[in-house]
DNA sequence: TATAGAACCTGTAGCCACTACAGGGTCAAG
DNA sequence: CTTGACCCTGTAGTGGCTACAGGTTCTATA
């Protein structure tokens, strides 16, 4: 194994980024990150610029946006035909939907908390939840 | 097919609780709800109480709860071995998780109109959300 | 009674974004 | 020249469904 300097194997990858093997593999099967360049046994050799990639795929997952989305952006930037504007409107986007999912999440919670104010916290084996979930007629406590 | 009143084909259960046909049958191999008596034709049949046990699987479902979490508590239903203290303390664990989640994603969305905001918004393919993502050296914008 | 078509059956594969093996090959150090 | 860390490919599993394919059963009409 020849190993230039700035040259890194999937291991040494794994470590700059904190994606795991598996994970940085899965990437390249699924193409968001490029086949790398191998050594004469087969081993993938990254550079740099393989490390900036995943980062890049590894923030845009922590901020939410699906592996589709990323292939999207990155297809853009790779044929550098993205506009400002284009991925402001696509990260906007994002933000939106990022706020639906709070405010149901934030019904869910009250629903939950509404049911559970019902209970007398006793060791019985009656409880209003039960009661409501199993009774058809009782609608009420699961409407948000 | 000796069709009982009060008895229904899985189509009738699925058209009288919104569930597909293919979910109640998945959720009879896995145990979530019972298997059901058939008629002579292998066709499944339905009452009353199944479709109640249904609802409340479906009502849990849109409550956030896991199929694991599910079973857990209809296991103590079918077996009456639950008190109202245990039920309260799951449903509002899981509350608790909600909001856990709630937090996570309003951080998320901050991040994200944050970075966005430093769009110039134009036709020009420069964006300081691609240069914040790629570059390295620049992780300020994704701190949260 | 024949037949069309709706509804049902089982079993398998796909979705997403990974993760976890099994069963092997390659490398550096002692 | 052996040990053991690292790497390889390929497959299967996760959760909670959904979508077929290819077949059977029922119901309504001619």
């Amino acid at each position: 194994m020849v190993k230039t300097a700035g040259e890194f194997t999937i291991g040494g990858l794994s470590e700059r980024t904190g994606v795991n093997i598996e994970t940085i593999r899965y990437y390249e099967k699924t193409g968001v990150m490029p086949n790398p360049p191998r050594t004469s046994g087969g081993y993938r050799m990254y550079r740099k610029d393989h490390l900036n990639r995943l980062r890049f795929i590894r923030r845009c997952r922590q901020l939410g946006f699906a592996m589709a989305e990323i292939q999207a952006l990155l297809g853009l930037v790779d044929a550098s035909a993205y506009t400002c504007s284009e991925v402001q409107a696509l990260t906007l986007e994002h933000a939106t939907m990022v706020k639906q999912k709070i405010r149901d999440l934030k019904r869910l919670e009250k629903t939950l908390r509404g049911i559970a104010s019902q209970c007398t916290g006793e060791k019985v084996p009656e409880c209003p939840i039960i009661d409501a979930l199993l009774d058809p007629k009782d609608q009420l406590a699961l409407q948000a």
